[in-house]
DNA sequence: TATCATATGACTATCATTATCAAAAAGGTG
DNA sequence: CACCTTTTTGATAATGATAGTCATATGATA
């Protein structure tokens, strides 16, 4: 069921956007718009105030308020064309997802995120779903480390 | 740095919670006692409220506010005398740190929780930082799906 | 037991996220 | 294009988990 836009060019993106729009029933808007086109053109990881500010930053001229951000990712997010990751009571950010799955390690010093992605530790965890009688759905892994950068700093 | 507190008995705990207490120019008091002995007789993943509640009804006699509950659990987490996971927005769920380090595996829709420990996985992720450089200090692993339970009712 | 620093419970404040709602915009239809 | 209906929007209020405040209670020490 879960789509898979891996390597999606903008356009791509956006019309699996609109396609998903038209077979719920709802609106495609220019706030709409503005997100996607915000999230594709900066592949980093953003909280939903991040991202509000920097959407207004680079469309001026649109008119958008934080709870049309948190709408907007919610939907993304549940169309699998963002991704996000919890970070405990820091909150949540978002990426959008026209990369291949990855997890994260992330430095606690400065917040450097760094993605990884290891075939080995997937299958394992497939492998203990499987023996505790569960059908994966998903999983959530991140590392805390600190970075080289950091290191050098103490 | 980080102590290890598996499979102590509740005396051997509590000690260590007294030396702590003590170390840090604090005072052991009866609500701080419940609440870790609550812990210890219940060795489940709890949310403040839900340990407030348990408190409450194991210690009758004892007058215990919700906020004693967060600053303790916040004191015995720093200390490694408990451990939290994460759920999101769910909120976090506490447990008694004297069992061997484990991840979980949730069940999304009855919410049930099951430990597992998996070596392989664990020095495969110190491999993943070692080769970005990262000093691995604690991670984060949370198998999602549905459990066997469940897919019956479906 | 007297002293005094810390802990407590009730309460308030915070902060991220959601819900509400009247006004605005989308997008069919002719 | 104008009309019409539905969805969307932004401002704002509400929510809910957690943290902070403060006067009083309590623990540790001598
Ligand atoms: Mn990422
Ligand atoms: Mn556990
Ligand atoms: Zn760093
Ligand atoms: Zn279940």
């Amino acid at each position: 069921m879960k789509k898979n836009f891996e390597e999606m060019s903008y356009d791509e993106l956006l019309t699996e956007f609109k396609n998903i729009i038209k077979a719920n029933g709802l609106k495609f808007t220019s706030q709409r718009e503005a997100i996607l086109r915000t999230l594709y053109d900066n592949p980093q990881h953003f909280t939903s105030e991040n991202l509000y500010m920097l959407v207004k930053q680079r469309h001026p001229d649109l008119t958008i308020g934080i709870a049309t951000v948190y709408r907007t990712l919610a939907l993304l997010e549940e169309n699998s064309l963002v991704s996000s990751i919890s970070l405990g009571i820091q909150g949540k950010k978002f990426e959008i997802a026209n990369k291949p799955h990855h997890d994260h390690l992330i430095c606690k010093e400065c917040g450097k995120i760094v993605e990884f992605g290891n075939e080995k530790i997937e299958s394992l965890q497939h492998q203990i779903a499987k023996e505790n009688g569960f059908e994966l759905t998903d999983h959530l892994m991140q590392l805390y480390g600190v970075c080289s950068e950091c290191k050098k700093e103490t």
